[in-house]
DNA sequence: TCAATCCGTATC
DNA sequence: ATACGGATTGAC
């Protein structure tokens, strides 16, 4: 109860719900829980749910959120009042009130953490420069591309009906998702609902804007990147509170977008990185938007040409359904696809390319070329990390304990596990029982210019690194792209190598084989039905396989088995701690672990940083964060110096 | 017995 | 960071 003492001279308290539950903003895990402040009265019609405030909290003032508001406090002392109220506006809904939340629960993070991923900053001189309101809605009109795939007309009708449909849609190759998405947006704008799009990066934007563009009018939806400057991201973010539209594309933070009455969700190529936040508490977009869909009850569409083991995990759930087409379908638009692993793995070394070129690939290219269409070649990307494997088949060299990868460490001739930290001394290859490994050393971009080589008169252009073509002219042509930098051709490329195959599946990572399939399909989903796509990989790969079927949801299917095998997110739930030795002890002595959890290793990494993974089954997910929340609580409360980076269900743990 | 000081903890 | 409560110390 509020204390009746006499307040400070000048503030006299609301008169209705004088106290304000407030977020401030501060970065200690202990603090992430609301606190109460009287709300002056001169103040009362400013300070409502949402706002920004300002408040004096320890002796310092500070940022502060306020949640609501009520008419008294179990507070048992003296509550300060409420200083300031910053700005006109609200800066959270309830909607993404309870968001914000519920991200920050789910990765052991704080709220404060997650509204500085979701709220740009405020500029004072957007508020008073509002957007110009948009016109009418246009009719949604048909939507044929969606009836090419089997749940597709029954999805679009349950985004019309406002029911909370769940689809992981398996793209055709070709498909021009772009439209379809703009389709699916129109659907839940049409039926008066909000819907929010998100895709992986710039270009895709640029993509889904045109086809927006084309289907709602400019208007009718805004887009959110980071690249908008501050003044004008905060300009259209502030329109998309405000309600001035309804739809919202783009990039990763838009996730949060305060897009009002939420019918529709959307996320392009859920495998790609870059949906990946890199600030804490490292939120994946396709996460954040599964929690929008369960809190609001949006329909929710993951899409892609591949897709991941955590989307099959939604499908076999039964959380989300299959967005498929029939098999003749599939193989009507998806160009010819062949695998020739012995010879590309020859063409290895860089300045061998050109003379072994593998006859097969190389006929395809000719045959591509002479029949006047552009033919794209996809090459290894540098900078990858070297990996151990058996030196007879590649087959990557995993610890026998805990299916970690296996590195040397310099100056050790016997190799290590990087997650466990033991000693392999005995290892044997599962595939073929070898016992001997080596590293692999990948290779360099040389790759274009040989190539370029072997097809003298026949112009040949990059796409890769800080120079990415967005499109290339009809007609013949090399295109050398790598991979994500792949431009698009108008009538679609007539053929494509894929030519980095080995270094995609020889990563040290347990993802390798999913990223391979999602470049590969990338690429080839961008070739012509009439088309042919050379893969440099050995067609008894799985991975091979799925693509040379167009197969991303049996690929997905089998990768998820396969985690569940060696214990490995999506299958069980996983967190990483990182940081110093002493750190990482007193988290794990502190943190009341559920029963039962594996902790495996602390290992040693190369900046002198210690790590642990811990994981447990699916269901006790919640309680893990709980713990790792509940014990960096403890350490932020005393004041503990050495910092720990909490992840969960990191896709790259080592 | 009471004030000055130290230390741990909460921060409204 | 700063403020506060409770424990501890030391002077009368």
């Amino acid at each position: 109860m509020t204390s009746t003492r006499p307040q400070r001279a000048g503030r006299v308290p609301a008169s209705v719900d004088a106290v304000a539950r407030v977020m401030v903003d501060v970065p200690l895990a202990h603090l992430d829980r609301p606190f109460d402040y009287l709300v002056p009265a001169e103040l009362s019609e400013a300070a409502v749910a949402g706002m920004r405030v300002r408040v004096r909290f320890a002796g310092r003032r500070v940022d502060g959120y306020v949640l609501d508001r009520g008419p008294s406090s179990d507070h048992d002392r003296q509550l300060a009042f409420l200083e300031r109220v910053v700005g006109q506006e609200p800066a959270l809904t309830p909607e993404t009130t309870s968001l914000f939340r519920a991200v920050a629960d789910r990765y052991a993070g704080t709220f404060a953490d997650v509204v500085r991923l979701g709220v740009p900053a405020r500029h004072a001189g957007a508020e008073s420069r509002p957007l110009p309101p948009a016109g009418a809605v246009p009719a949604a009109g048909p939507a044929e591309g969606w009836s090419r795939y089997r749940a597709g007309p029954s999805f679009l009708a349950a985004v019309r009906d406002r029911r909370p449909a769940r689809g992981a849609w398996s793209a055709l190759a070709g498909e021009a998702w772009p439209h379809r998405f703009a389709e699916a947006v129109a659907t839940a704008v049409a039926s008066d609902r909000g819907a929010l799009v998100v895709v992986p990066d710039a270009r895709d934007l640029a993509r889904l804007d045109a086809a927006m563009s084309a289907r709602l009018g400019r208007g009718q939806y805004l887009a959110l990147s980071a690249d908008l400057g501050p003044s004008e991201r905060y300009r259209r973010w502030l329109a998309v509170r405000r309600g001035a539209v309804r739809a919202v594309i783009g990039t990763r933070s838009a996730a949060f977008a305060p897009v009002a009455d939420l019918g529709l969700l959307a996320i392009w190529d859920d495998g790609d990185d870059l949906h990946i936040e890199p600030r804490a508490p490292y939120p994946h977009v396709r996460d954040v938007l599964v929690l929008r869909s369960t809190l609001t009850g949006a329909a929710l569409v993951v899409g892609g040409f591949a897709r991941t083991a955590e989307t099959a995990q939604l499908v076999e759930s039964g959380w989300a359904h299959e967005i498929v087409a029939d098999r003749s379908v599939t193989r009507a638009a998806a160009p010819r696809i062949t695998a020739v692993g012995d010879d590309v793995e020859r063409a290895r070394d860089p300045a061998a390319t050109a003379a072994r070129l593998p006859s097969v690939a190389w006929r395809t290219a000719r045959d591509a070329l002479a029949s006047g269409h552009p033919v794209l070649v996809q090459v290894p990307r540098r900078g990858y990390v070297p990996a151990l494997a058996c030196v007879r088949d590649r087959t990557p060299a995993r610890c026998p304990t805990c299916s970690g990868p296996l590195a040397t460490t310099s100056g050790h001739a016997i190799p290590t596990c990087r997650w466990c930290g033991r000693p392999a001394g005995s290892w044997r290859c599962p595939r073929c029982g070898g016992k001997r490994m080596r590293a692999l050393v990948v290779g360099s971009t040389r790759t274009a210019e040989e190539l370029g080589r072997a097809f003298p008169g026949v112009s040949v252009r990059t796409s890769a690194g800080d120079s990415v073509l967005d499109e290339v002219p009809a007609g013949p042509g090399l295109i050398v792209a790598t991979p994500g930098a792949e431009p698009l051709a108008p009538d679609g490329y007539g053929a494509a190598l894929l030519l980095d195959g080995w270094a995609l599946l020889a990563r040290p990572d347990l993802r390798a084989a999913e990223e391979a399939f999602r470049r590969w399909s990338n690429a080839a989903a961008l070739v012509r039905p009439d088309g042919q796509v050379v893969v440099g990989a050995e067609a008894s790969i799985p991975a091979v396989q799925a693509l040379v079927r167009w197969d991303a949801a049996g690929h997905a299917a089998r990768e998820l088995a396969e985690r569940a095998e060696v214990g490995f997110p999506p299958a069980v739930r996983m967190a990483s701690l990182t940081g110093a030795t002493g750190a990482i002890a007193e988290i794990l002595e502190l943190a009341q672990l559920p029963d039962p959890s594996d902790v495996i290793g602390p290992v040693l990494t190369g900046d002198g940083t210690q790590r642990v993974l811990i994981r447990v089954p699916r269901p006790l997910g919640g309680e893990l964060a709980n713990a790792l929340k509940a014990a960096a609580a403890i350490r932020s409360a005393r004041k503990a110096a050495d910092p720990v980076r909490i992840m969960l269900d990191p896709s790259a743990p080592f």
